[in-house]
DNA sequence: CATGCAATAT
DNA sequence: TATATTGCAT
């Protein structure tokens, strides 16, 4: 990524001074870990006991870049408790025990990488690679504080380049796309980013990182080309590390993102995007600014950067985040009054313009009435083969959770993320029905082969993981949901139904679960005595 | 000016 | 292809 002399100007240096938490039972090789990493300027700390780990990086998030801990064949939780509590912290685990199902399940657990003991110094010495994968990858809201000014060095050193000259544009990784990553991954995995990006070879049996993982040292892409006169501020991170601020004594928080991106043009007319937060509480990563970057006076650069990202239109993403504001803003207006400005206004977004939302707006309807097509002939007496039919065109309102026993069986429903907000984290935007294949918002794993599924979503809660009890029984979990499944049959809870129907009582603007329509008076009641219910406490229209 | 729809662009 | 933006009519 670094290709030029040029480049490595502010951050040749660069793992030094980055903070590693170690964590391993086993003093012996805890120190001969730490021995290593510190005969390469990494800056260890060292803990033998896990819940002191995790209350440290919970208390000092800030004070530590990645983490190496390692699994602990003694104790049942060794080291994966670690794991899933910091998540914030890009976690390598290493184990002496080299089995594939140990591997995998750090692996879906969110760790990094996964490598053998003992630690290679090839291995060892390339960990930083983890944080700077993760400073540029991980969604701006998840990045965590220790991982911010290694991320504003990198941008301040690739911007740099950037601004420096052209006439090496082929070799330069530009901000821009690094933007659009980081981007593009942040859409894809909401929550948490401990699923890393397929560029971290984690994940082909943890093999491929030895020394040949990278395919250059850190140091030697240098192309001897010197002509640096922008040195002058470039920051080392192990500089920026020591301006950090944040207190924080819970994990570190993950603010709510809002983010657009800004188009910008540049001098020499080069076109890039950058992602700027719309919401003020939230902070800027992609410094486009050229001067100082340092953490002082973050503050100025980050209003620079907002002045010339505004100077261009923004393309807004509208990520499910910000759907969900939409979504809210709909629902709270009533579909009537849902008018571009009004959404616009009860959304709050800054930056956001009339005409994004209204643009939203109509793509929202053209769903919505897509998937309240003409059916208003449709007898819902025709249950069966309407439900059929409508499955894969359900309302923004959940019906009850989706159950599918056998997934070739029964067709998937799909929730679409136009709906209730906050019924599930929409990594995945999906707009309304999809095809009938696609209607599963993700892959239901069968893990037979593997006797693990390694492509748990990033929404799966991690304690879906749990509770297969370790690895094996790993039959087609429907971890959509944190409602567990176990019934054949569709009998949803009753207070699910009357969630549902009261919902659609107090929106009556919505469509209804379902597909359906609302029923005449007349089909409701033959409907009921169809199944035997003659008298209604209804209040008005009956009898 | 605001809105919604259609065309266009990415 | 999907979806965001732009253009235009109301």
């Amino acid at each position: 990524m670094v290709c030029t002399a040029n480049d490595l100007q502010g951050w040749k240096d660069f793992p030094k001074g980055l903070k590693v938490l170690l964590l391993d039972g086993d003093i012996n090789s805890a120190a001969e870990t730490k021995a290593k990493l510190e005969a390469m300027d990494y800056n260890i700390s060292s803990f033998y006991d896990e819940n002191e780990a995790l209350s440290a990086c919970s208390n000092r998030p800030e004070d530590f870049h990645v983490a190496i801990v390692e699994v602990s064949t003694s104790s049942s939780q060794g080291g994966f408790k670690f794991l899933e509590n910091a998540k914030d912290l890009p976690t390598i685990m290493t184990s002496n025990n080299h089995c594939l199902s140990t591997m995998m399940k750090c692996i879906a657990l969110g760790a990094v990488e996964f490598l053998n003991k003992p630690l290679s110094e090839g291995n060892l010495r390339n960990i930083w690679q983890h944080v700077v994968h993760k400073a540029f990858n991980a969604g701006a809201s998840v990045l965590p504080e220790s991982l911010k000014p290694v991320r504003e060095s990198v941008e301040f050193v690739l911007q740099l380049q950037t601004e420096n000259g052209q006439h090496e544009s082929k070799m330069l990784i530009d901000v821009d796309n690094m933007s659009k990553l980081s981007y593009s991954d942040h859409e894809h995995s909401t929550g948490s980013d401990k699923y890393p990006a397929p560029s971290t070879p984690q994940l082909k049996q943890g093999e491929q990182l030895h020394d040949g993982g990278d395919c250059q040292d850190q140091t030697n892409c240098s192309t001897e080309k010197e002509s640096g006169e922008h040195d002058g501020d470039s920051k080392s991170v192990d500089t920026s590390c020591e301006n950090l601020n944040t207190e924080s004594t819970t994990q570190p928080i993950k603010p709510e993102k809002t983010l657009i991106k800004g188009e910008e043009d540049y001098a020499d007319g080069c076109k890039g995007e950058i992602a700027v937060s719309l919401n003020p509480n939230n902070r800027k990563f992609l410094s486009k600014a050229g001067g100082n970057s340092t953490s002082s006076n973050k503050a100025s650069v980050r209003d620079s950067c907002v002045i010339k990202a505004n100077r261009k239109k923004m393309k807004v993403d509208w990520t499910p985040e910000l759907h969900k504001k939409f979504v809210q803003a709909i629902e709270q207006l009533g579909v009537d009054q849902a008018i571009p400005s009004r959404i616009l206004e009860l959304m709050k977004v800054e930056g956001l313009t009339r005409h994004n939302v209204a643009s939203h707006l109509q793509k929202y309807r053209i769903q919505n009435r897509q998937i309240v097509p003409r059916e208003e002939d449709r007898r819902w007496t025709n249950r069966s083969d309407q439900m059929q039919r409508s499955y894969c065109a359900q309302r923004p309102i959940m019906a009850y959770p989706p159950y599918h026993p056998n997934h070739t069986l029964s067709p998937p429903p799909i929730y679409p993320f136009w709906g209730q907000p906050g019924s599930q984290t929409a990594s995945v935007r999906v707009w309304g029905p999809l095809r009938y294949p696609l209607c599963q918002p993700f892959p239901v794993v069968h893990a037979d082969a593997w006797g693990f599924p390694v492509l748990a979503p990033p929404e799966a809660p991690f304690s879906y993981i749990h509770n297969m009890g370790g690895l094996q029984n790993a039959k087609t979990v429907d971890y959509r949901f944190g409602v567990p499944q176990n019934s054949f049959e569709y009998h949803p809870a009753e207070e699910v139904v009357d969630k549902v129907v009261k919902e659609a009582m107090s929106k009556p603007w919505l469509p209804l679960p379902l597909g359906l329509k609302p029923p005449s008076a007349d089909s409701v009641l033959a409907e009921l005595s169809k199944q035997g219910i003659s008298n209604i406490t209804k209040d008005s229209s009956s009898s």
